[in-house]
Formats: C-alpha cells, structure tokens, sequence
DNA sequence: AACGTTTAAGTTAATGATATAGTCAAAGGG
DNA sequence: CCCTTTGACTATATCATTAACTTAAACGTT
C-alpha cells in the first residue's frame, strides 16, 4: 500500500493546502473549485497517498460501513445449515451493494460490547442462546434488526409461522389423526428428548413456539388431541438430532400417521430412515416439513412443507436496516404440496 | 447500553482522577493499585460506563481484533459450497477461540483499501478473480496468509496438489484409457466449455493448474494422451455448470471411459447424469472426484476422490494469521478409494 | 536528613481525520 | 464608493483513547 505511512497531513504540507482541503478533496467535492480538486487527486496518486485512514474516519464520523450479524447459533453451524447459509446470501449480497461490509457475530458469545462502538448496526438472525446479548441488542444505541424473533421496539422480518404451520398442519391432518410433532429448541436440553412436562422457553418470541401454536390449533380443530409424549424437542435443526427422534418415534407403538417437523431437514432424515425401515410415505405415514428447501423438493417422494424465502428475509433485513425504516414487515410464505402428505 | 454516551473523560472528572488513570483500569492492571484500580471499575459499573470505546482504541492502537477473510468467489457462492462453508468453519472457531473477529470480504470487490487501514490482517481462500486485490495484498502493511494459491513472500496453506492430481488419475488410468478432465476456473471465461486452444489463466499460481498437471503427469506415464478437446473448463464448482459438461461428455463420441474431476460436486452431477442415462459405474465409466466432501461417501456408488481438510485449512491459516508464523505449510491429503473406479 | 529506588498517579502529546466557524478576496448591487 | 454576497480555502476544536514522560510520595538505608 505505501512505505512510509502517508497521512492527510503530510500530504497537505506537501501540496501546500490545509489538511481540510484534502479531506475535502476525497469527501465533499462542493467544497472546493473542480481544478483544485481534480489536481489534489492527481498528486495523491502520484505520491502513493490512496485516501484518508478508514480508523480515524470510524473514530471521527461514528461510522464504518460494517454491520454486524449476529447469528443464534455459532458461525459453524450457521454456516452449513441451508436455510442459514441462504439468509446470509441474501444479506451479503444486499450488504455489499450497499457498499458495506459484513462482520460475522456469534451467538454465543456473552456481549455486543466489544463491536457495538464501532458497527453501524446489527442484523440478528434467530434468537440468540444467550439472553444477555438480546438485552444489550434491546438497549443498543446503533439500529437493530431482528429476523425470526422479536425485540420490543426494533424492527423485525418474520413469516407468519403460527399461520404457516397452521396451513401445513390442517393438510396432514386430513389423511391422519395419530400425530406427532419434531419442534426445535422448544425446551432447554442440549439433547434430542419428548417434552413431557419441561417447561416451554421463551413462549412468546421463540418462532418454534408460535409454530407449535399453529400445529396445535389445527389438530384441534379436527378433534385430534398431541399429548406432551408425542412431541420432541431438537436442540437444532440437524441431521443426527433428527435420526434419533426419528428412531424413537418409528419404534413408538403406536407409531404416528403423520409427524410433523419445524424444519425441512429433520423431515428428511426421517423420511429417509423410514424408508430404510420399509414404512411406506405417505401411505403409512405422513410427513411435513418446514422451510422449502431445494433438497426437500428433489427428495422421493418429494417432501410437503411451508417455502419460505431465507434470501428474502436477508435481503429485507438488510434493506430494513439501511433505511431504517422502524416497522416490523411480514413476509409471505407459500404452502408447497408435495408426495409426503 | 448507555443513554447519553459517556466517555473516559467524563468518567474521569466524575471520580476525580485523570482519564490515564481510568484507562489503565481497563487495560493495564499493574499501572495502578489494586484498591484504586477495584474501586474505579465498581464506580463505572454504577454510572454505566462499559469500558473505553472501540473505535477510539482500533485507531490509537492501530488493532482492531477483526480479521478479513477474502474469499475467491462471491460471500454468496462460497456460503453454501460446502469445501468453501468448511473452510469457513474453520477459520470463524479458531478465531473465536482467540477473541477475533471474522469480516467476510468478497473477492469480487476491487480493492482491499476500505477495510485495509484498520483490520488485524487477511486470510486470502482461493485466487480472486481480481487481479488488483491480488497486487494490493502482495503490498499490505497487514500480514496476508493465502489458502490454496501463492503470493511471494506471504505465507500460505496448500495441499500439493499436482501429486494429489497425480495420485487419483494414476489409480484410476489403470482401469481406463479414454479420459476426459473437468477442470476448474482453466480458461478465462463465464461459462462451461473445453478449452480447445484458450489460453490457461494464470498457470503458475492456480491449484487448477497444479490439479492439470498432476493429470497430466499420470496420463503421460501411461502413454495416453488427453487432446484439449477432452478438457473442459467450468468457471465454478458448481451443479448447473456441471451438469451441462457432463451432457457434453456423455453424449460425445467416443465416449471416456475416465473422467477426471477437480471437485466431488462437479463428480457427484456427473455421477447422477450417468446413473440416470443408464450408464453403468464404475464398469463403464470411471469417475473420480476431488476434495472429499460428506456427500461423496453417501453416494452410491461411492466417489473416488482426494480428501483434504478444508476445515483444517482454515484452523491453519488462522493460526498461521495470528502467530505470523512466515513459512508456507503444506497439508496432508488422502486418496480415498470409493466404488467409482 | 540526605540519598537512591520503587511505586502510584497525573500530564502531555500523539493517533488521523472531519465539521464548524471563520478569513479573505473578488464580484455585484444600489 | 460602500455594503453585502459568494466562492474558495484555512484554523481550530473535537472524536476517545493510549504511550511516554513527569512528578510526587514513600521507603529503607546510612
């Protein structure tokens, strides 16, 4: 980039002008005659000066083009789930041609603190594990916006999940009446278990929970009773989680008609492990999912489930964020029929 | 976090001490007296003061504890392949084992100048298609580690990948002599072609370059020849690309009866085609892949292919960033026989 | 009490830029 | 000819902190 490091000041006593006039040069071009500008530029290149230092423009404007996304889970994970990786897409893609710049913020980490002077703002994706960092989201002073859960006050993008499972839910249970249910993070175990009588975390916020509202209403209207045995908990939407509910709830007797799942992945894991098992889809058993997956379309039989757009989300929670506009939005989703029902 | 901002000074003239005394509070714990230094941290926690703020320290300290990780391809694109999303894994555990930050940076940007003056350093995966950025890493003031390709004097994390090449086409030319190659990024352009008379890119620092000779290398020992129509280039490892160089060979005359393939999902596509063609594997068409991703051992028939870590990569380059270690390393690989061959 | 040595705390001057208020000359209007 | 306006640029304060220095007190020794 440059040898000695050059600094607005030493290209200022170089050209004989004052560091504003420099710092206009780069910045405000109203601010001086075109000719002047124009020949400040030329002899910035010419000395190797490429423009005034990012960290004192941070410090100086309170602004840095970076915002941070927060993800509920860590990075790893958030990375190779599908669902995740396509929200992110769609925020980097949104982000970057906005100009700026994406800082990759676990969930797990305990604080906002040591970003939140410097960020311009943060893009929360899921509710994060750790309450004090939702705390410090609720009371941060750069502009937040939440996607799957909510925060008094902050702008937030979300699907209509009790709605959407409602949907998904009256389907299935047209063709069968012996339910089960594969929620996510409805109780706090760090392990595949049924609920029986845990205590439900978080009821108000936590998408899962708003889904098990829209499961649960549908089956009662049809008349169809879920006890708390016939619902497992998945502490995350993943493969091996699933296999073993799936096992548990293949072997149970009497074994469900129809499961359904909060996430498309653990709905083909079971799908899959009940083919292995010889149980015919959809005539033994009935199976939805959640999400829309592009794999959940390519399955055999392909998989009955809610498609909703990560990408969108991503790009709206982006778009929220750059305007700021302070109004929680609602995205649609659209029910996708498949051979699994 | 705090409602009307308060600063080191303010917190200073509050308790009546100067702000350096304060400072060192946070920072420098031997500077001061333990009573002082205990009373002064309760006092700030009282008036809400959360520490001093960052932007102000990234710019006197010239640390900013965030690390850029200049990926190849589009954050889009590499978010969801899965080397790429493992690599990235990688990179954000041990990084956050160290108390960094991770800030995505696309290579398709043109420049590193806006990020430059105030990140710790660059992890570079993949040669950006951009050759400025590739100038101005060689140049940064920030320590630069590159990950599958070379820039002089920087560090790097490789795998050899011409003897890796080398080793699956050997196994692989035992059973077949008409071969054909999908190559990756070969020539210079946006869409899937056999490169005919092209002129390869970049030949000395691309790994596809290294993969080509190492195929090469093995088809020579053997005395067959692999004419540039048999090769093909697909600008990304990607499905679509993938699918339709795999139409072209399959259906071309004679058709191979090796193809060689610079990744699993490039194998994996042309693996299905085939199967779904009704083409039996491995006894009419051998096929193998490179890199080793999950999908290839589920696969039936299994893929033939080069396991390398991807996420060790990214632990390494982490390190190799956060020690400045300056010696380039280069990784184990594996051959790994599956049932394609 | 004078002396050298720690230890604790305060002062000052960077760090690299930008916004604001202000200077100064030329131009225009009456 | 005076007064205001405009354009082009400059001086200065500010952003929040930390490194390097300085000062002051404390302490044991002779």
């Amino acid at each position: 980039m440059k040898k000695t490091k050059l600094t607005l000041k030493d290209v200022a006593e170089q050209l004989g002008v004052s560091t504003a006039t420099i710092s206009n040069a780069f910045n405000r071009p109203d601010q001086l005659s075109k000719a002047k500008r124009e020949e400040i530029l030329a002899q910035c290149k010419k000395i190797g000066y490429s423009g005034p230092n990012k960290a004192a423009q941070i410090l100086r404007k309170g602004t840095s083009n970076i915002v941070a996304l927060v993800l509920a889970d860590s990075i790893s994970y958030m990375v190779s789930d599908p669902v995740a990786s396509t929200f992110i897409k769609g925020v980097s893609s949104t982000l970057q041609e906005n100009g700026k710049h994406l800082l990759l913020y676990a969930g797990d980490s305990d604080s906002i603190l040591d970003v939140v002077d410097f960020v311009d703002g943060f893009i929360c994706y899921g509710q994060p594990r750790n309450s004090n960092l939702v705390t410090e989201l609720a009371v941060s002073p750069k502009p937040v916006v939440t996607v799957d859960f909510d925060i008094e006050d902050k702008p937030s993008i979300n699907i209509d999940n009790e709605e959407a499972a409602y949907r998904v839910a009256s389907h299935a249970l047209n063709e069968g009446d012996n339910v089960a249910i594969f929620g996510l993070r409805l109780i706090d175990s760090p392990s595949t278990c049924r609920i029986y009588d845990s205590p439900l975390i978080d009821v108000d916020h936590s998408i899962a929970h708003r889904r098990l509202d829209g499961y649960l209403r549908a089956a009662e209207e049809k008349n169809i009773t879920v006890s708390n045995e016939r619902i497992w908990h998945l502490p995350e939407s993943d493969r091996h989680f699933a296999r073993q509910a799936a096992k548990e709830v293949l072997t149970s007797s009497p074994r469900p008609n129809v499961v359904l799942c909060m996430s498309d992945i653990i709905a083909l894991e079971l799908l899959h492990l009940a083919l292995d098992m010889g149980i015919k889809v959809p005539e033994e058993l009935k199976i939805t999912g959640f999400d829309g997956i592009e794999e959940a379309e390519r399955a055999r039989p392909s998989l009955t489930t809610v498609c909703q757009s990560s990408a969108g989300k991503g790009i709206e929670a982006s778009k929220a964020l750059l305007n700021m506009v302070s109004t929680k939005s609602t995205l649609p989703f659209e029910l996708r029929i498949g051979e699994t029902v």
